[in-house]
DNA sequence: AATCCGTGGCA
DNA sequence: TTGCCAAGGAT
């Protein structure tokens, strides 16, 4: 399996980003932090929140200490809000069950809301420098690709993959912590979903896809996520008045960014049962407290 | 297992 | 212009 590793591994010396969460100095809480941000969020949006959020919330009891719409607040628009909810959720569970400091443990991480597998595996290895199967979006491509000889992976995570990643996992913990984090690095700068940069790929002399004359992805048809029109877009736009809004904000003020009043009603009463807006008062609603 | 959950950049 | 996609998780 060397004969994948040693070269990405070579090449992440050199093309590796320079990423604050991955300084020297970050923490395993500014590791935490990256890591939710992150899930489906591009790199370049995320920086300039999680400067702010360690800077405002250095450690776990920091954040945990405020209420959750400050999380919410401060979450800005990164999308998925209840990423927000489910760090505070988590910084209150560290201090409580932990003492404050984050759990180096995978199965303590991945009891902690908002944290799965994937994201317990990358704030063990990145933060721990432990050796985990770290199997994300990149991974999953890179080893379909350079191992499968395919486009693309399975739409969900199959047992097979997860047997691949963690037959190419090098033995010793800080190696194959360095590993994983440069395998996910080749996947977002060269292996990348759309217009790949094999002619820079350290292991395309290697690559089962080239080999093949890289096929195009001839499986079943991605679903299109629309967006305009859904309740996510009406959620966003209701939570969006509250974040800017400073205190309360009357139901009017909601109304007039939805139309469709049944669809906005809907979108309202979840937002409401997510815990991500408060009825604090008749006609009046607010970031949660 | 399939759906839901935001947002913005880009080819 | 618009579909695709970006370090997923919960239900």
């Amino acid at each position: 399996m060397r004969k994948f590793t040693d070269p990405i591994l070579a090449w992440y010396e050199t093309h590796a980003r320079d990423l604050p969460w991955r300084s020297p100095d970050a923490t395993p809480w500014g590791v935490l932090v990256s890591e939710i941000m992150l899930q489906q969020t591009p790199v370049v949006r995320v920086l300039p929140v999680w400067h702010a959020w360690l800077e405002r919330w250095p450690a776990p009891a920091d954040l945990a200490a405020e209420p959750s719409g400050e999380a919410v607040r401060a979450w800005g628009r990164l999308g998925y809000p209840r990423r927000a909810l489910r760090l505070h959720a988590a910084a209150q569970a560290i201090v409580e069950r932990h003492g404050g400091e984050v759990p180096d443990s995978h199965a303590d991480l991945l009891d902690l809301p908002g944290i799965g597998s994937y994201t317990a595996a990358a704030v063990a290895s990145f933060a721990f420098r432990q050796r985990h199967a770290v199997l994300d979006t990149n991974v999953r491509r890179v080893l379909a690709r350079m191992i499968d000889g395919v486009e693309f992976p399975p739409k969900s995570q199959t047992r097979a993959e997860v047997a691949t990643a963690e037959t190419l996992l090098p033995v010793d913990p800080p190696t194959a912590a360095r590993w994983s984090v440069a395998i996910m690095e080749l996947g977002a700068l060269v292996c990348t979903a759309r217009s790949p940069r094999c002619v820079d790929c350290p292991v395309l002399d290697r690559c089962e896809w080239q080999a093949r004359g890289r096929p195009a992805y001839d499986g079943p048809p991605r679903r299109g996520q629309t967006y305009a029109g859904t309740d996510r877009q009406c959620r966003g736009r209701l939570l969006a008045v509250l974040r800017d809004a400073h205190g309360p904000v009357a139901k009017p003020a909601l109304d007039v960014v939805w139309s469709d009043a049944v669809q906005r009603e809907r979108a309202l009463d979840g937002l409401i049962a997510d815990g991500l807006v408060d009825p604090v008062a008749d006609g009046l609603y607010a970031l949660p407290s």
